[in-house]
RNA sequence: GCGCUGGUGGUCUAGUGGUAGGACAUGAGCUUCCCAAGCUCAUAGCCCGGGUUCAAUUCCCGGCCAGCGCACCA
């Protein structure tokens, strides 16, 4: 399986174990320096692609928020499994799923534990497993969500966040403001996320606290299309939902043609686009790469549309991002749970005048006149004006308040049969990429992973991208002698001044010193020797070629730059 | 969470009821060399807790961690 790469991560500072000194925390990894600087160079380039190219703003939310913003998400419910094992052969399922599969109930998820309980023992449900009664067995909770208390005491429970985006969508509101009330506009994050996942997995694939870099994307539903013209000679890889439940197989088409056949929702269609430019240039090996539709049966509840890019490591399929239309679920969520509102105002091309009778009443005549039933009074005129407008064609109107009639002059109730509207209120309908930066990277480097052999000799590299791999050029004295190593150090300060991450070493043989950086994907080595004394000129050496070149040190700058 | 297998320097591993040996890597020195050369020296290890025992890294129990399967997750 994957060995030499966890080794090698380990050994060279990719990522590690967290705490290992106290036993290890189960899902918890550490990224070290080569590791650190190969996910910053990642994250900043999916900023250049996803946010600055697309004009796009990126905002910082905090990982922990309080339990209402969870209720809304609907992630309390969610992520808050009910869990049931069977004491003959100790399996645990979903307690919920077993009743919805063996009885008419369809929303189990809904019911309390008791109810669940109860159902079970009333309808004699069994293990699926062994067939062993589940009748009085307790059904106990799991959830994903890691609770802590903000403040002190319990008053008042917080969750670290599950995902980055509701981050963005709580703070919608405001966020709207910046995009001056206009759409469509993308907000991102880039951050931590946290699940407490049952049984982490496989290295960093799967762990308890990881990176997600989202992209929310709120629309009109009815006005914005994307710009499909632009990208829809891509070809990409989509294995769709109907190819998944016969024998299809996975098509490569261009995401022209995949709009057209309505395969794709077309704003999924276009960031599937982006999105396999981009992987592939940060390494991903395209070959191994494939977009695949949720089935109709792994939805979400409020996703219409849902492709995940998934890559094959070591022969299985993991996903790395998912591309969710998630409609106006989580807007409307918040709208109705919080105190705030979560709509854009659409505004008309044209003002357009709508039959709405209502009315305006001049309270600076009804108050002095009426007391405390002017306020009444102005209720039942406006009900009147639903009712009856053609009552206020008269000179005089009549209400009743508490039994007793006034008559009111129809000029004091400023009866209007029409209204003008500019426009209205909507909400957006949200697209979501959604990266997993961990997995990403544990597939950069997966499918970046060289073995060969040089003269008898095994030769193990990381072949990266020049643009994100960690250190760009190693600087090395051919020997430690005859102020070699004083001309090395002085380039290796040089090419720092500009830029570049540079290592300087001296250590041991010079094909020692390549194959360290071999080993941690630096592109480009640099060796000073008796020759760039004479002639100020020194040997370039290739990392996945190990062809060398003599390159002018006055040249250098211009060389590196070109290829990275 | 359940099951199986495992846990010895940074890495890969040998071995043992009397606290460990190698290789690689790393550091210093010699060598001064364009692809892991050689020599000398050095640094560094038995996952944690309990039990049995005169004595446990080794045997037993529990835990932690890892890989895999089931389940869960997307």
């Amino acid at each position: 399986m994957s060995e030499p790469l966890t080794e090698l991560a380990k050994r060279r500072g990719f990522y590690f174990q967290s705490s290992d000194a106290y036993g290890g925390a189960s899902g918890f990894y550490t990224y070290g320096p080569q590791g650190a600087a190969l996910k910053r160079n990642v994250i900043d380039a999916w900023r250049e692609r996803f946010i600055t190219q697309e004009g796009h703003m990126e905002i910082d939310a905090p990982t922990v928020m309080g339990e209402p913003v969870f209720e809304a998400s609907g992630h309390l419910d969610t992520f808050d499994d009910m869990i049931i094992e069977c004491p003959a052969c100790e399996r645990s399922f979903r307690a919920d799923h077993l009743v919805e599969d063996e009885t008419t109930i369809e929303d189990a998820e809904a019911m309390s534990f008791e109810a669940i309980e109860e159902t079970i023992a009333e309808n004699e449900l069994s293990c699926p497993s062994c067939g062993n009664s589940l009748a009085d067995v307790a059904v106990s909770a799991f959830n994903l969500m890691f609770e802590t208390n903000i403040g002190p005491g319990s008053s008042a429970p917080g969750y670290l966040r599950p995902e980055t985006a509701q981050g963005i969508f709580v703070e919608f509101p405001q966020l709207k403001e910046y995009a001056r009330n206009q759409l469509p506009f993308g907000v991102a994050q880039v951050g931590r996320a946290y699940r407490n996942e049952i049984s982490p997995r496989r290295s960093i694939v799967r762990v308890r606290e990881f990176t997600q870099a989202e992209l929310e994307l709120f629309i009109d539903p009815e006005r914005d299309t994307p710009s499909i013209d632009r990208v829809q000679n891509v070809t990409v890889p989509l294995y769709s939902a109907t190819a998944q439940e016969g024998d299809g197989e996975v098509v490569r088409m261009t995401i022209g043609d995949a709009v057209e056949d309505e395969l794709v929702e077309e704003w999924i269609a276009y960031y599937l686009a982006i999105a396999a430019e981009w992987y592939e240039s940060v390494g991903i090996d395209m070959e191994r790469f494939r977009y695949r539709q949720h089935r109709p049966d792994e939805l979400s509840h409020y996703a219409s549309d849902t492709w995940d890019a998934e890559v094959s490591v070591d022969g299985n399929w993991i996903e790395l991002t998912g591309f969710a239309y998630r409609g106006a679920y989580d807007l409307t969520k918040h709208d109705d749970y919080s105190n705030e509102e979560y709509t854009i105002f659409r505004q008309y091309d044209e003002p357009v005048t709508v039959e709405e009778p209502s009315v305006d009443p001049e309270m600076s005549v009804l108050g002095p006149e009426y007391g405390s039933d002017a306020g009444k009074i102005a209720d039942e005129l406006a009900s009147l004006a639903e009712s009856d407008p053609d009552a206020f064609d008269a000179e005089s109107v009549t209400v009743t308040v508490d039994g007793d009639a006034y008559t009111i002059a129809t000029d004091v109730a400023n009866f209007s049969r029409t209204a003008t509207k500019n426009g209205e209120h909507i909400t957006p309908h949200v697209v979501e990429p959604s990266f997993g930066v961990d997995r990403l990277l544990y597939t950069i480097l997966a499918h970046n992973y060289r073995e060969d052999e040089v003269e008898g000799e095994r030769r193990r590299s990381l072949s990266l991208p020049s643009s994100i791999a960690p250190t760009t050029v190693g600087v090395f004295p051919l020997m430690t002698k005859d102020g070699l190593d004083d001309r090395a150090r002085e380039l290796a300060r040089k090419l720092r001044v500009a830029g570049f991450t540079v290592t300087y070493d001296d250590s041991g043989q010079i094909g020692r010193r390549y194959r360290r950086q071999d080993e941690i994907g630096t592109p480009f080595c640099v060796t000073v020797d008796h020759e760039s004394l004479e002639d100020d000129t020194v040997t370039v050496r290739e990392r996945d070629t190990m062809a060398q070149e003599r390159v002018p040190v006055d040249a250098l700058e211009d060389y590196l730059t070109e290829r990275t």
